[in-house]
DNA sequence: CTGAAAGCGCTAACAG
DNA sequence: CTGTTAGCGCTTTCAG
């Protein structure tokens, strides 16, 4: 089966006229060998073209250099977004980002499970859910899980996310200082804990101010699941005059459905609020008031706990980021004067 | 440096008081093995958490099973789509996803060179250029590549592109049956395949009707580039009335630009068309005319060369799909009746 | 500083 | 059908 076309240490060796130890120690960065030996030998390496097999070092030392990154849907730019400097991230530490889909949270897919059977250095689902028999098979296979911006209370796998319940409540103020009578909340997908922390946060904060709980519809995240949810909402006779969407995606498929099938001002007769803030927001296009998570930051977190937990494999952290808003024109800052 | 924390095979084939052999029998698909004795592996090892080692397997072998994609700029929903439809037709096919970041196609970077280090199935380059370099070590280290949406000269590299010589030319036949008569061209970046393509072809088209050579500004493809681009032409004393954008995310720039800097009515007072149809065009709130790019079956022609190089690793081939126009309201169709 | 030798975990003949 | 025996290509003691 296999058809011997690589180069090997041992051909190295053999036209180097040293033993193919030696040739392991030359491409072996803190490895005692003599400078003019080692030359030799990577001249030679160069001639033939040997490269030293990486699954063959991974199979002895253990580790793969790898990490699994799971990543729902794409179609949230926000996901991208943290995919690209997660991959530049990840590159600058030398290490290889080894992608797969992952639909839902539900079972753990037979593409997850294969996954496994490399020695993932760490496994980070990108606002995945992380089911329990998955969880279970990880620490099997004592591969850490870090969950982006998902949390679970699953011991053993830490998680990055922003402080969604903070965020939440700045939007409710924002809303509430606008002077807003009829807020709506479009909802994420059920059952995540973005969704249920926005959501709380949300509504705790409403309710605290004596302001009435808002309308709710469910955007599961999604385009098209928001553009149907908004024009439910914009339907009703009691015409929401505000809508926090629980994320970007969600806000720029109701501002189209406002804008454009209902022919609203947005900003003024309609406030929209998103949260992520990704870089369509500011597009003049939209001008997307959103509560802003800091991408850089959150992947920074992801980097350096996937070192740590290279040396402590069983260990987990919860590392919440600080975000902010960021008001543009797609919502009133300030109560509209009467008439 | 191992912690022999990993359950082998062999500890599972004490446990189940059969030879190690054995127990890789009941994990290979067309192995000779009595079904009772592959069951009580099989159970066995699901107690005992054991995951037969890919790196190991893969070691003989001599495959890895795992595809290398090299993914330029994400900030393009082009490859972000594409990327989400390779990773699942890969998945699909027992193949694995090795995304490492790539910019611009001068020197291979370290990481890329890194990445021919694993016995790679294939090497597959998302809209980023081959140098010869690469080109050279891939043949070396006996990986294929496939260019996808780019072409080159080098022998032995294969690729899958649409027809951007088709594409451009009915552009700019709709862009004359439209009346335009200042038409300016937005490149993309220079030295690409696909850029020369596009530019040549449109060039030609226009020559060969008897109508002026475009105005020329460069985008590089990417969205701050063709914003600044656009700005130039728009700015002009004899402003074009029709902008051919080489890309969907150019376009998308350039529409706002002329939309919100410039209050222009898109479709009316300048016609912009844009390449590759991704979804956005089809919002409401750019109704972008675009030229599609067929990505599913361009995935799917991708994934059918990789199969086949892995069994003929030196062969290529050259694949061109058919693209279509697509007209939405950021074009003119007709010609504007005078006055 | 260097070579010989022993594996890493697994697959693939080879006998039985 | 199953156990034994060689390795895959590399790193890492252990002698020298």
């Amino acid at each position: 089966m296999n058809d011997r076309i690589f180069v090997t240490a041992h051909d190295v060796a053999r036209e180097a006229g040293v033993s193919q130890s030696a040739v392991s120690r030359a491409f072996t960065p803190g490895a005692r060998i003599a400078p003019d030996t080692r030359e030799r030998i990577l001249v030679t390496a160069e001639r033939l073209g040997y490269r030293p097999n990486l699954l063959a070092r991974s199979l002895i030392n253990g580790r793969s250099n790898i990490v699994g990154v799971g990543v729902g849907d794409l179609g949230n730019p926000f996901f991208v977004q943290t995919l690209q400097l997660l991959s530049h991230s990840l590159d600058a530490a030398g290490l290889r980002l080894l992608m797969f889909p992952a639909e839902g949270g539900r079972q753990p897919e037979p593409s997850i499970r294969e996954i496994l059977h490399y020695r993932l250095d760490a496994l980070v689902l990108l606002s995945v859910g992380l089911s329990s028999t998955l969880a279970e098979e990880c620490r099997k296979a004592q591969v850490p899980v870090i969950l982006y911006n998902r949390t679970t209370h699953d011991r053993g796998a830490s998680s990055v996310i922003s402080d969604n319940d903070v965020g939440a409540r700045t939007i409710a103020a924002h809303l509430l200082a606008g002077g807003h009578q009829r807020i709506a909340y479009l909802a994420g997908t059920d059952g995540s804990s973005t969704n249920a922390q926005r959501e709380e946060g949300f509504c705790a904060y409403l309710s605290e101010q004596g302001a009435p709980q808002p309308l709710r519809e469910s955007g599961q995240f999604r385009m098209e699941a928001a553009t149907a949810a908004t024009r439910r909402l914009l339907a009703r006779k009691d015409r929401p005059d505000a809508i926090f969407c629980a994320n970007d995606t969600m806000a720029i498929a109701a501002i189209n459905v406002a804008r454009h099938e209902y022919g609203l001002d947005v900003g003024r007769e309609l406030s929209i609020i998103g949260y992520d803030d990704v870089p369509m927001a500011a597009w003049p296009a939209f001008s997307l008031t959103s509560y802003s998570q800091p991408a850089p930051a959150m992947v920074e977190e992801t980097v350096r706990l996937i070192h740590g937990l290279r040396a402590a494999p069983s260990s987990h952290e919860n590392v919440v980021l600080e975000g902010a808003l960021v008001v543009r024109g797609s919502s009133r800052a300030v109560i509209r004067p009467a008439g």
